[in-house]
DNA sequence: CGTTAGTGCAAAAACGATTTGCTCGCAAGC
DNA sequence: GCTTGCGAGCAAATCGTTTTTGCACTAACG
């Protein structure tokens, strides 16, 4: 009956207007409430909406207003269950805001995370929450012109102009290691991925302040992983073999920390008896395994939550300045982090005595 | 210079044309091929491709098309490793087919189900591959009609009218009882989480189809405890309190085999030495867990494949008929599946001596 | 009583691509 | 030599909305 009923048959506004008897302008006008319509063809309008099951196109809505309603949540691997939580925070948060959430997941590549950023743009997402795999975003300049409004969490700092959401990660490390210090841990391994993530950066740093602050700056030990949990694992049972193996081991990676437990186990350790570990993040499995391990928790949520505040001023074209917000994280102290046992103290006096002796005045 | 250079920035392909001096269709032929080209225009059009930056609009030519290169991934709950894996990899493999991948995350909510739904099928997404809440899609009865070409993953499949990918339960589940039979159990809790859902059905099924087959199918011990891991852990911990407790537990959920650890340890038994665990899916801790549980893993990555295979094909107007794959699990058998201890074999012949007893003839 | 402001509606112009005809040469076939 | 066919290229229509513009009509104000 109407003009066109073809066979995909989703009606369009025209059919609506055409059934209704008014024109498409005033349809559009009853569906967003953009212009006031009298009450009659008001009501004839919905009728016709109702009767036809109209539901309007987003696609061509999108192309008229220049927006999609859609972001993008970049994340370098959505398996680690920081990632997961913020994934599923945004997407819940976006949703509850007619915001459709377009996944994207690196595999911690940064050629992959080009070639998908460089078809997401193509879609003109309105905004772009990412957890970059490079500190440096760079890497993808000639997108940068193009990149739609966007916050970056967790890290890759390094590009300036973008607000940025993230733990506190230096006052999270530098708590947690004085809370190995505190226990009377001299000797402590940080287990970090890489050196070229802004996050990891900030983490060795709060350690090695901690450190300083307590007088054994030159005791830094930073075993770099990788991402894995297996490369983790490796690195750091490596330095567990040492003869001067550390006392404890502060993983400040979710993989990192899996693989320190694995790592422990592999070489029959007691952990805290032998070596205590503090952790970052957080498993449900944690609750379960025996010593219940002391960690690092980030509030994953929160982040997520500031992130979408963040992109939304921004889509509603805030011009504020760039923020950059860093948020506190929470020491969980449970049973893998004790004070080192005794005879580690007296090889550390012994070494210590010792090095005084050949270095003679050099100390000081 | 050219006609419109908005502060937008993004030049269309009518600036393209201009500056290339030809129609925009032919630059429209030149980018997508569909129709030759002279050699001379076509360089013209490729320089003033790259001199604008020009990259196509792809919302236009997707309102055009009719098609948006997009699909609807919608899962319960992403936190769950089984769907974690499943969106990580559809996500690749229709990355890497140049489709996007827009998430929903319904939270075991059929009513959250719904409205993402609906405003998923707004979008004009060109495929959709669900796991639904609930067993029958028809509680979104009015959006049936609107579903583009979708495929059913892990449950829901009370609705027909689509491909469905899933895990062969029914089997998997026999194998795990028949595995704790062998053993010698009995008394073997199930512990699931809903009725509602296929999947779980079939599990169900399974589960008694072994006990059957092994002479014990009056012996079938179905215990639900919802989705998450705390109200697992409650419903069996209260199963595992009674005198009569199951010598085995079999969680066929993933959340469950959580629950039931956690249960377990809540009641300081001994794993397997006063009860035996069975899982299903599986989490990376697991392996430094002690005992390290026995699990029945669902090939996830395999699902994804050929859910998206499935897609693919319907994408492409197939109008083959609907396909059902059940993909085998491998059963892993590891520390927490052991024989059940003696005294339990002596209390289960004095309870059944003792039923003799009292019930008489009647069993016969 | 004339002017202004305001309201409600229809028609038309975007949005930025793809696709459909149509024209124009030019070469081959009869 | 005339027609047929084909490859190239262009103008215009199309996809389905939103938004602007212009018109007609009413109410209020000077």
């Amino acid at each position: 009956m109407s003009s066109r009923t073809p066979r995909d048959g989703a009606p369009t506004i025209r059919d609506v207007a055409a059934r209704a008897g008014v024109a498409t302008a005033t349809v559009s006008n009853v569906l967003t409430g953009r212009r006031s319509v009298g009450a009659d063809k008001q009501r004839l309008v919905l009728e016709a909406v109702a009767a036809l099951g109209y539901r309007p196109n987003h696609l061509a809505a999108s192309l008229r207003r220049q927006q999609t309603r859609t972001i993008g949540i970049v994340v370098p691997d959505i398996t680690n269950p920081f990632f997961t939580a913020i994934v599923r925070r945004i997407e819940e948060v976006a949703g509850a805001a007619d915001y459709e959430s377009v996944l994207v997941d690196c595999n911690e590549s940064t050629v992959r995370e080009g070639a998908r950023l460089r078809a997401l743009l193509a879609r003109m997402i309105d905004g772009l929450i990412v957890a970059p795999t490079e500190d440096d975003l760079a890497a993808h300049a000639p997108l940068l012109p193009r990149l739609p409004s966007s916050v970056l969490i967790d890290r890759g700092f390094g590009t300036a102009g973008f607000d940025t959401v993230a733990a506190d990660n230096n006052d999270a490390a530098w708590r947690g290691c004085r809370h190995l210090l505190e226990l009377g841990h001299r000797d402590i391994a940080l287990l970090a991925s890489a050196r070229e993530l802004s996050n990891i950066r900030d983490r060795i740093a709060g350690y090695q302040r901690a450190l300083a602050e307590a007088g054994c700056g030159g005791r830094a030990r930073v075993v770099l992983g990788g991402h894995g949990v297996e490369s983790s694992r490796a690195a750091i049972e490596q330095e567990l073999r040492r003869a001067d193996r550390p006392t404890a081991v502060f993983a400040v990676t979710y993989p990192a920390t899996l693989g320190a437990v694995k790592a422990i186990r592999a070489l029959d350790l007691a952990c805290p008896d032998d070596v205590s570990l503090l952790g970052f993040d957080e498993s449900d499995w944690m609750t379960v395994l025996r010593p219940y391990v002391s960690t690092i928790l980030q509030p994953s949520e929160l982040i997520a939550d500031r992130a979408w505040q963040l992109i939304s001023a921004r889509l509603a074209r805030s011009a504020a300045p760039f923020e950059h917000v860093r948020l506190p994280c929470m020491l969980a102290v449970r049973e893998s982090t004790k004070p080192p046992p005794a005879d580690a103290a007296a090889r550390r006096h012994a070494r210590r005595t010792e090095a005084r002796h050949i270095k003679g005045r050099m100390i000081a």
